[in-house]
DNA sequence: ATAACTCAGACAATTATAGTCCGAGTTATG
DNA sequence: CATAACTCGGACTATAATTGTCTGAGTTAT
């Protein structure tokens, strides 16, 4: 599992906590300490798959597309990793010395044995993905900070748009 | 998943369907039409997690350390890949600029809410992968193939070892 | 009109995987 | 008993994917 997923669903929960007004993706690189290049390439894989939608301008950002009781873990997942199988079988049944470069149809009739017990370890961790939505994880997570903590956050934001004027420049504060 | 995992397990199977006279890992390898080196480093690892035992010498080779019934998939998934963790936590959540440098500890106490979604669909996973043994998968894959077959991957053995004289030189005839 | 911001795609550095190679030790052969 | 071919075992190199960086086109408040 790729570390673009962490980054993308902790960006996607702090969207949800802040519903109504865009955050930028450079803003939400630099407020969790990680590359901004990086998640400039995430989301619009997340755009794409209807997850989040893009505003662009001075104040645009990135506004959840869609409520957060109604996307899945896996969505997430799958637009960000494109949906890779967890197991490429190669088909090594059919090279078997025996066959002499053709093997017969029943060998490579149906599903192989082994590939099918993987398929089905894949779909038992992709339903337990999709049973997890954005406003699951938020609710486990809410309870933990002190609501204090909820304020800072807003105050973090605004002093960060309020530099955006002709004047004050700024700056990579949040770097370094 | 890594292609090792396909190469080892379909060399179980065989190793399950002939008990008692020990497979080589270079016979394997040409019986299936993969590399020999490569699956020459699948195998010690194998060993080390005591799903095979080796005996050396001219006509030696690899057997079951046990019962095909009681080797599962995911010891042997484990053994060749090293247990790693199908999703590993940078633990960006420290990282919050609001923070400046030193997280509180209500922030870090605890698995992150994100962290613990993947790890119940690890688990899903694996739980999945504990419940097939080798036997369950020989089983489903026995019932395919006609009777003759399984005579006809003796008489291949057996024409391979036959070959191990000092005048008959064996040559790689199962290559090219 | 400007200037700073936004997104978006093309470009390297790093890491893990897949595959190759050669050496030490063992056993049937003659 | 000497040989020779085989066995395993770990160290080395090429390749593919992922992580991370850079520069360019377009948009919006000043
Ligand atoms: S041929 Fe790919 S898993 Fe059996
Ligand atoms: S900090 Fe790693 S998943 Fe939240």
């Amino acid at each position: 599992m790729t570390a673009g997923v962490e980054y993308g669903l902790h960006c996607l929960l702090w969207l949800a906590s802040s519903p109504g007004t865009p955050l930028s993706s450079r803003d939400l690189a630099d407020f969790q300490g990680i590359s901004r290049s990086f998640l400039a390439k995430v989301f619009p894989k997340l755009e794409k798959a209807g997850i989040v939608s893009a505003s662009e301008g001075i104040n645009g950002g990135y506004l959840l597309a869609r409520q957060p009781g109604d996307i899945t873990v896996l969505e997430v997942i799958d637009a960000i990793e494109g949906k890779k199988p967890l197991f490429d079988c190669q088909e090594i049944r059919g090279r078997c010395a025996v066959y002499r470069e053709r093997p017969p149809s029943w060998a490579t009739k149906g599903v192989c044995a082994i590939h099918a017990v993987m398929l089905r370890a894949e779909k038992a961790m992709r339903d337990s993905l999709a049973s997890q939505t954005l406003a699951d994880i938020a609710g486990d997570l809410g309870g933990k900070a002190p609501p204090e903590f909820s304020d800072d956050v807003r105050k973090w934001l605004a002093d960060r748009t309020k530099g955006r004027t002709r004047s004050g420049a700024t700056e990579d504060r949040a770097l370094s």
